[in-house]
DNA sequence: GGGGGAAGGATTC
DNA sequence: TCACGGAATCCTTCCCCC
């Protein structure tokens, strides 16, 4: 689509209402009397609240600039000097990677929605046209540009510059089918293009070119009118004069060139070249949809951008792939044609002296003082005439929303009804694509046109309107609160949902409490593994609690819920990796008892982690809510044993085997258990019943001795334990059980909604379920004996640098299987420490019920500024000495991070 | 000083 | 006559916390 906004000539005038003045920075509105339709503008602007909010912004854009120049002055020779050399070093990296072996093609339609409605609507051909409403226009014809009319231009506006001025409503469908149409020319010359909009996309046809050079001539012949599209019969009717060729708009289309002239002209051969190859894929849209589209080619996707735009409409230009004609290029280009450099950007740089990208390569060393790495190192991209060379194709969403304009609308209820609508509208788009996000964001407009984004994450991503709503509510009530007794006035509002899990699960996180307890993790995936927090109570209906506050069940994540698409192998979530690594070995090991061969069914066990991952629907999420899974390799699964049921074919086979376990609190190795005692042991260890088994330092010592002596392989063997067992099995009561800090209990909803807890996000502590004294003691020294002797085996280490970030003692060995197992081992017993402190027996039914958004928000002080108090979140969530608890262990994690980059891990 | 969440801004079509 | 959109992404700034 069309550029909306852009560069105001200085010219105008109206340097002060640069934002509101004409952007004439487009293609059909070349020498226009600026001033007589800024006039007009400003005439019809002025007074307005719009105006005076677009005034406040020029201002605050000017403060910027001021501040920028008082920078400037202070920069010293020095500095100069220092800047210079960087940005010689990194111009020099850049050349060096300079890649101009591309064919980067962007295609535009020209005037799109607006050449559509032309093209169906014969008589609006000759007339000035735009199409829209009268409140925003999305683009105009040729005709009404002449009167500056314009994109992303109001239609009163418009109107009072072009009073015949036609507005034709958008019809979205429409423009999706001819878009639809457009696209499948585009699929033969690039499968993976990149579409950006409607009506444009990125096309590398580096392949294509090759391919095409040992075509036939037949191959590159295309003809004219009988294959047009269906409707062409009665257009043709309409406009016999184009003989077929496009109907409405520019007279030098691609099917109109000379060779199309003569007997020949149903025919139309093109050649090899580059600029051929887009000449005949215009040339095909054309006769496909009787609309024109112009191109730029050019070695990256920045100057093909830039390209197309120059010879629009219906035309094309073609940057040779040689540095020299790229700078060329570049030397005099004003830098507003620049994608990515909008008029906040163009008016700091013009106060710069920066108009054009010659300009600003002379200037870089002075940009690199005074803007941010990531701005100055684009315009240096810029300056260069660099871009991008890959087309990113399948780029994830990262976000999903709705928002809504409206008169004003100041009632309350009138406006959580709106929001409950616009959550409703979300949750259904959610749904649609299979998204579930963490983060709900509301989006308010007042008359005065100021916009607020209020957000909050959540301890687990949410699509259904009942949880949007549950959060997006509550901040609505704080910002209907914060202004109270007056009504909250309202123009806009608008709610999103970001945070998705499907990109999260990709980073590396921090492990869970149950990542911890898990022994033998320690090869160094263990620390990658975990992933999003699980932790959920069940929703409740309609919103009005936003957590149901009965519940304590336990959510974890599917995979498939995260994914809003199936993954190749290379895109797999690190759950669906581990799960499929884990059906293999399984089969293997099956297969080795039943003499079969595995090696051939990779496919299928792929095939089986992928079928058997629960779905994405909200039932399903049920159903994992009321499981406690922990077919996540422990990367999240809050208790040892049990599996959803949507689980169960992938994991049948490995609950037959007895296996040789250790217990995660007193290290005791229990030979051939079945998994049900083993977790009653280990229930019984966190009472501290198990006493029998209490190892001694000595034990730790045999434990930490045997770990040398084996090889890093056998680690993983001991962790498949987690998959097994049946759904009968009793879910373990306590670590399971988030931990959960309240002040008034009564007040909580949800135990899983503070910012700042820091293991996967979802343990506090509550200070209410201490342990007496004694027995607290008793255990922290239990806990801490154990770690004792954890500590002393490591001292003894001599020579090695590696170091525990946990106990901070440096360890016997250079190896990092081992070194990770030690720091397991350590994790294990801090996190039990802080567990044992603050977590006796635990009563499931006497839960702290979850807390609602704006329980929290008002708890923690939120009346006023709610964003100073939103920060403090994290820190009145906890007691400080249990906060430094949970938050020292996550640190060890981050240190442990930052150890294992150094090691190599 | 760095990580990370929240809020706001710039930019694009 | 009144009257200036919707969706998405990325970046910057602020501030808390370690």
């Amino acid at each position: 689509m069309e550029n909306h906004q852009g560069a105001v000539s200085s010219s105008s005038g109206a340097d002060l209402l640069s934002r509101i003045a004409l952007n004439d920075n487009k293609a059909g509105m070349e020498g226009l009397d600026r001033d007589k339709i800024n006039k007009i503008i400003m005439e019809t602007s002025k007074g307005s609240r719009f105006y005076e909010n677009e005034l406040k912004k020029e201002q605050q854009v000017n403060q910027r600039i001021e501040k920028m120049m008082e920078q400037k002055a202070r920069i010293t020779e020095e500095q100069m000097k220092q800047a210079h050399a960087e940005v010689d070093k990194l111009t020099c990296e850049l050349e060096r990677s300079r890649e101009l072996s591309r064919v980067i093609v962007h295609v535009d339609m020209d005037a799109f929605y607006a050449a559509v409605e032309m093209r169906d609507c014969p008589e609006l051909k000759d007339k000035p046209m735009a199409v829209g409403s009268m409140s925003m226009l999305s683009t105009s014809n040729y005709h009404a540009r002449r009167f500056g009319v314009r994109a992303a231009m109001p239609g009163f506006i418009a109107k009072k510059l072009c009073p015949n001025l036609v507005i034709v409503p958008t019809n979205f469908d429409k423009y999706r089918a001819v878009s639809a149409q457009v696209r499948e020319v585009f699929s033969e010359y690039d499968p993976h293009f990149m579409p950006m909009s409607l009506d444009e996309a990125y096309l590398d046809v580096t392949e294509h070119l090759e391919q095409r050079k040992h075509w036939p001539e037949t191959m590159r012949t295309h003809y004219i009118c009988d294959a047009k599209t269906e409707n062409d019969a009665e257009r043709s009717a309409a406009e016999p004069e184009k003989d077929g060729l496009s109907p409405v708009l520019f007279e030098d289309s691609p099917s109109s060139s000379p060779s199309l002239s003569g007997p020949d002209r149903k025919a139309e051969v093109f050649g090899t070249s580059a600029e051929e190859a887009v000449r005949e894929m215009r040339f095909r849209i054309e006769q496909k949809t009787s609309l024109t589209a112009s191109a730029g080619i050019a070695p990256n996707m920045m100057l093909a951008k830039v390209c197309s735009d120059k010879n629009k409409p219906n035309g094309q230009y073609r940057i040779p792939p040689e540095r020299r004609v790229v700078m060329e290029f570049i030397k005099d280009l004003p830098v507003r044609k620049v994608s990515g450099v909008g008029k906040v950007t163009e008016k700091m740089l013009a106060a710069l002296g920066i108009v054009t990208c010659a300009q600003l390569g002379q200037q870089m060393a002075l940009l690199s003082l005074l803007f941010s790495g990531t701005s100055w190192h684009h315009f240096l991209h810029i300056s260069m005439g660099l871009g991008s060379t890959c087309i990113e194709r399948d780029s994830e969403r990262k976000s999903m929303s709705t928002e809504r304009t409206f008169g004003e609308m100041s009632d309350a209820d009138e406006q959580y009804s709106l929001c409950k609508d616009l959550c409703h509208d979300l949750a259904q788009d959610l749904q649609r694509e299979g998204l579930k996000g963490k983060t709900v964001t509301l989006k308010l407009k007042n008359v005065k046109f100021e916009v607020k984004t209020k957000a909050f994450t959540l301890q687990y991503a949410v699509c259904t309107e009942e949880e949007i709503f549950g959060a997006a509510k509550d901040l609505l009530k704080v910002e209907i609160d914060s202004v109270s007794p007056q009504p909250l006035k309202l123009r806009l509002m608008g709610v999103r949902v970001s945070g998705f899990i499907s990109a999260e699960d990709k980073k590396p996180l921090q492990r869970s409490i149950m990542g911890f307890l898990q022994k033998g993790g320690s090869d160094s995936s263990s620390f990658t593994q975990c992933a999003g927090s699980a932790l959920k109570a069940e929703e409740s209906g309609d919103g009005a609690s936003f957590l149901n506050p009965q519940s304590t069940e336990i959510k974890v994540p599917s995979v498939s819920e995260q994914t809003p698409k199936s993954r190749g192998p290379q895109q797999q979530s690190f759950f669906q990796r581990a799960q499929l690594k884990r059906l293999q070995q399984q089969r293997e090991q099956m297969s080795v008892i039943a003499g079969t061969d595995t090696t051939n069914n990779s496919a299928d066990a792929a095939a089986a982690a992928q079928t058997d991952l629960p779905t994405t629907n909200t039932q399903s999420d049920t159903t994992s809510a009321k499981s406690l899974s922990n077919t996540n390799s422990g990367t999240d699964a809050t208790c040892y044993i049990n599996k959803p049921a949507a689980l169960k074919p992938s994991f049948e086979i490995s609950t037959q085997v007895l296996q040789c376990l250790t217990c995660p609190v007193c290290n005791t190795e229990m030979k051939d258990v079945n998994l049900t005692a083993f977790n009653n042991h280990i229930d019984e260890c966190l009472k501290g019943s198990a006493v029998d088994n209490e190892p001694t330092d000595l034990d730790a010592a045999e434990e930490q001795e045997e770990l040398n002596s084996k090889p890093p392989a056998s680690s993983s063997e001991s962790r498949t334990l987690k998959s097994s067992s049946s759904n009968e099995e009793k879910p373990s009561t306590s670590i399971a059980v988030p931990l959960v800090e309240s002040d008034d209990s009564s007040d909580f909803k949800t135990p899983f909604f503070s910012h700042r807890t820091k293991i996967s996000g979802k343990r506090t502590v509550s200070p209410k379920k201490k342990m007496p004294l004694s027995e607290t003691s008793s255990k922290a020294s239990h806990t801490t004996r154990n770690l004792e002797a954890v500590t002393e085996m490591s001292s003894e280490s001599k020579g090695s640098s590696l170091t525990c970030p946990v106990c901070s003692q440096p360890q016997s060995t250079d190896d990092l299987a081992l070194f990770n197992r030690h720091v397991d081992m350590c994790l294990n017993q801090e996190v039990l420490l802080e567990f044992r402190e603050s977590h006796p027996p635990v009563d499931h039914s006497d839960a702290p019920a979850p807390k609602s958004v704006k329980g929290q928000l008002e708890d923690q002080g939120r009346g006023s500024k709610m964003r100073e108090k939103s920060k403090r979140q994290g820190s009145s969530a906890l007691p400080p000495s249990k906060k430094i608890k949970v938050l020292s262990t996550k640190q060890t994690i981050d240190q442990f991070f930052k150890c294992s980059t150094r090691q190599n891990v």
